[in-house]
RNA sequence: GGACUCGUAGCACAGUCCGGAUAGUGCGGGCGGCUUCGGACCGCCAGGUCGAGGGAUCGAAGCCCUCCGAGUCCUCCA
């Protein structure tokens, strides 16, 4: 039971009362206490209608809502502001024990959006020839927190890591390995994989530049590592595996977990990508170039929106893997004119597909199959995403990658080819969200059109790119049959609402709850960054992109951080680089939390052992971490700085940690049972009831970290929820009270905290220590 | 040349999807608070033409248009 049965009751009545379905008005909490508990913004609406101003009509309403409200609920009056708001005042002796017997739940803050809809979430997907650095790490805490909100939120979620073990970065280390005599070994203290990208990788890239004759010893081995028996092939293998295993270390160690590993070679050699291009062919999807510039090409013709695609094949999150600029604004001039050359073609842009067939300037088209018959490395990503939807039969069998036992997700798999005694599972998902930072948004654009085009046919040759362009996804239905058409309300199933309401803050209450079709069934996927100017009418049809691209930001590092790895970039920002070596390793940053947080939990507690202090340090430093990752939105940069960026005051995981504490404390002291009645109507303080009226808004900020993919509205709900707590703490004593009874229901209030505080954290992988 | 994203206080960000009540939070600056459950905390003060201009609206930080600034993407490279 949730806050949000005092918002729907105020909807019901208002719905009631107003009784016209077009004023589509909203209840909200209320942005201020003394504006009461809840606030509705339907005079301002009904003003237009009734020609009255809002302030009387609000009048009007607070008197009759008042005078038409049945007892027993959880509204205690109805207030007109002068405003034009009306505003409403709970009934906290209801309230307060609806919200904080709900708490103690198992399902507090779960809402079933997902009703068991698999979702199968991709992220992380760094090239095995590095250790991972900072950036890497927004990309996979951004990935394992949206797959713990979407577990809360009903959906079964698969979790895989993609591993590109047979690419170009692959190569460069094995050229330094084999010809410029990097030894195998790391030196002591080092990882594999922090040797393979600081020393071996940044080094022969160097080395590129001086020595001509090296490329081609780097195309030769790319070439052969792709030969699935070479020697060549063997020795990546091995080095892949030894990174990977270094990175996955790292990623344990951050609370972050995987269903499946994937690999690239595998998906190589498994005949996948034979099966889409015939699919392809067949689709009419991609066309045969025989004139003009890709002449000899199988391309997928570029409209308006294709062609803005990324290039080329997906860099696997590794930012550094083409020619990036290292420090913005600086050196890309060549970049850029390089192409000015074949811009202006005239071919009108947009229905630009069907038309230009052997024409000479084909210039938005993405290659698929070069005129010699290779594959580019956009085609490797097809079949990837096709085998994630389950497009395709599929080709693996699965083997434990370790023993491991991981939380949440347990045995971590990995795909082979070798059939003999493997399991068969499946890590399709219905829909599939793949976590790749913006700079890709092109590239996943073309892929998401062409999963389109695979589940519902060929016959949408105009809408190639853009999100609600398929007007005629009328028949398909959710192909994919995810249930989320049925209009249904997504909180029907669930436990917590047993109205009829419809979440989606819509205004069918009354009616039929049914005719919304379905908009608000959960994840949508709009999310992409780009202008999804959403529908127009009510009949939405951006739900079907059932491959979705959450996006991001890169991150970068400040002005003084890169002087501290001896950049000067003239006070500007500078993007990280593999290949350059700017970058902030991972393990480092963890490492310095590590011994700053050690160092101040000592100071607190000079006789804890030391293995306590290593567990709350930990804990500590992996919300650090985690926290600055996701706190503000994917479309922000997020620029490192490594001394303010590891701060533990303000509005960071140690402060909500803090909180936390702070109520085990109180509950350690107690020192005793509750009983069984508590009554919460002791609890009238301001504080107190907006400690409430937080616990009771867990399931909220879950379905709103749903609908938009965001995992910092949960960091945020995490620190409000603390803010509470500490306003609370600092106004109230809890312990030692004269009136047993009211210091028994803080006592509950102080455990509900806990508890919520709890689970909130874990929804976004940070543990709340009961001391630190 | 085309496309996408961002622009809110000295700095870093909420709020913008879905328009309404004195635009919030953290850091930094100034002042204050532990004989009381943990000061990784709390309170107060200073600090804002919400990039600029126009439009629709009773009403705009938010919607529409134009511009400015910043970043990113647009190879038969991977």
């Amino acid at each position: 039971m949730s806050f949000r049965l005092l918002l729907d009751e105020i909807r019901k009545g208002l719905d009631a009362l107003v009784a016209n379905p077009d004023v589509e008005f909203s209840v909200v909490p209320a942005a201020r206490p003394e504006f009461g508990d809840a606030s509705s913004n339907v005079a301002f609406l009904l003003a237009g209608v009734l020609k009255k101003s809002p302030r009387e009509i609000a009048t009007t309403i607070s008197a009759r809502y008042n005078a038409e409200k049945r007892s027993g609920g959880l509204v205690s009056y109805s207030k007109p502001h002068p405003s034009g708001y009306v505003n409403f005042f709970a009934d906290w002796d209801s309230l307060s024990g609806v919200i904080l017997d709900g708490a103690r739940l198992e399902t507090a803050g779960s809402v079933n959006m997902g009703d068991g809809t698999i979702i199968t979430v991709e992220h992380t997907s760094v090239n095995p020839n590095k250790a991972l650095h900072i950036g890497h790490i927004r990309n996979i805490v951004i990935g394992d927190t949206i797959s713990r909100i979407l577990r809360k939120a009903g959906y079964r979620v698969n979790v895989l890591n993609y591993v590109d073990d047979s690419g170009l970065q692959v190569a460069d280390i094995i050229v330094g390995f084999w010809h410029l005599g990097f030894g195998m070994e790391p030196p002591p203290g080092k990882k594999f994989a922090q040797y393979c990208g600081d020393d071996v990788y940044v080094n022969t890239v160097k080395r590129y530049e001086s020595d001509g004759s090296l490329e081609g010893i780097r195309k030769e081995t790319l070439q052969e590592i792709e030969d699935a028996g070479s020697e060549t092939a063997r020795f990546a293998d091995v080095i892949t595996r030894r990174v990977l295993a270094d990175q996955l270390e790292t990623c344990w160690n951050l609370s972050v977990y995987y269903d499946c590993l994937n690999f690239e070679s595998q998906i190589i050699h498994s005949g996948l990508w034979g099966a889409v291009f015939e699919k392809l062919k067949d689709a009419e999807v991609i066309e045969l170039r025989t004139g003009g510039r890709n002449k000899g090409c199988w391309v997928i013709p570029g409209g308006d929106d294709i062609g803005a695609a990324g290039r080329g094949r997906r860099k696997n999150n590794d930012g550094s893997g083409g020619d990036n600029v290292d420090c913005s604004g600086n050196d890309n001039s060549d970049n850029n004119n390089s192409n000015s050359n074949n811009s202006d073609d005239g071919s009108g842009n947009d229905d630009a597909s069907g038309n230009d067939d052997d024409n000479d300037d084909n210039n938005n088209d993405k290659v698929l199959v070069r005129s010699n018959g290779t594959a580019t490395y956009i085609a490797k990503d097809i079949p990837y995403a096709a085998w994630k939807l389950g497009l395709l039969d599929d080709p693996f069998s699965y083997v434990a990658y370790s023993d491991r036992e991981q939380p949440g997700t347990g045995v971590l798999w990995q795909t082979t080819l070798k059939h003999d005694g493997a399991k068969t599972i499946s890590f399709a998902g219905t829909r599939v969200i793949t976590v790749v930072d913006y700079r890709q948004s092109g590239l996943q654009k073309i892929v998401a059109g062409l999963m389109r085009r695979f589940r519902f046919g060929l016959h949408d040759g105009d809408d190639s790119g853009d999100d609600n362009g398929d007007g005629d996804d009328s028949g398909d239905g959710d192909g994919g049959g995810d249930g989320d058409g049925g209009g249904s309300n997504d909180y029907s199933g669930s436990n917590d609402y047993s109205g009829s309401n419809d979440y989606s803050g819509s205004n069918d209450g009354g009616n039929d709850g049914g005719n919304d079709g379905g908009n608000d069934g959960g994840v949508n996927s709009g999310v992409e960054g780009g202008g999804n100017n959403n529908n127009d009418t009510d009949s939405n049809n951006n739900n079907d992109d059932a491959y979705i691209h959450l996006g991001y930001e890169s991150v970068t590092l400040s002005p003084e951080t890169a002087a501290a790895l001896g950049m000067d970039t003239e006070g500007r920002q500078a993007h990280m680089s593999g290949r350059r070596g700017i970058y902030v390793d991972a393990d480092s940053v963890y490492e310095i939390l590590r011994k700053k947080t050690t160092s101040e939990t000592q100071k607190r507690h000079p006789d804890m052992k030391k293995q306590k202090v290593e567990s709350i340090s930990h804990a500590l430093s992996v919300g650090a971490i985690r926290y600055e990752m996701i706190r503000q939105d994917l479309d922000k940069i997020i620029t490192f700085d490594l001394t303010r960026s590891l701060s533990l005051e303000g509005d960071t995981a140690s402060y909500i940690q803090y909180a936390g504490a702070r109520a085990s404390r109180i509950l350690e002291k107690a020192k005793r049972q509750l009983p069984s009645h508590i009554d919460y109507r002791l609890l009238t303080e301001p504080s107190e009831r907006n400690l409430i009226r937080l616990i009771g808004s867990f399931d909220t900020y879950v379905h709103d970290a749903v609908t938009n993919l965001s995992p910092k509205v949960a960091a945020r709900y995490c620190h409000d929820l603390a803010v509470g707590f500490n306003i609370f703490y600092e106004k109230n004593r809890v312990l030692g009270l004269e009136d047993h009874n009211l210091e028994d229901a803080r006592l509950y209030l102080v455990s509900m905290f806990r508890l919520t505080i709890e689970r909130a954290l874990g929804l976004i992988g940070i543990e709340a220590p009961a001391t630190m």
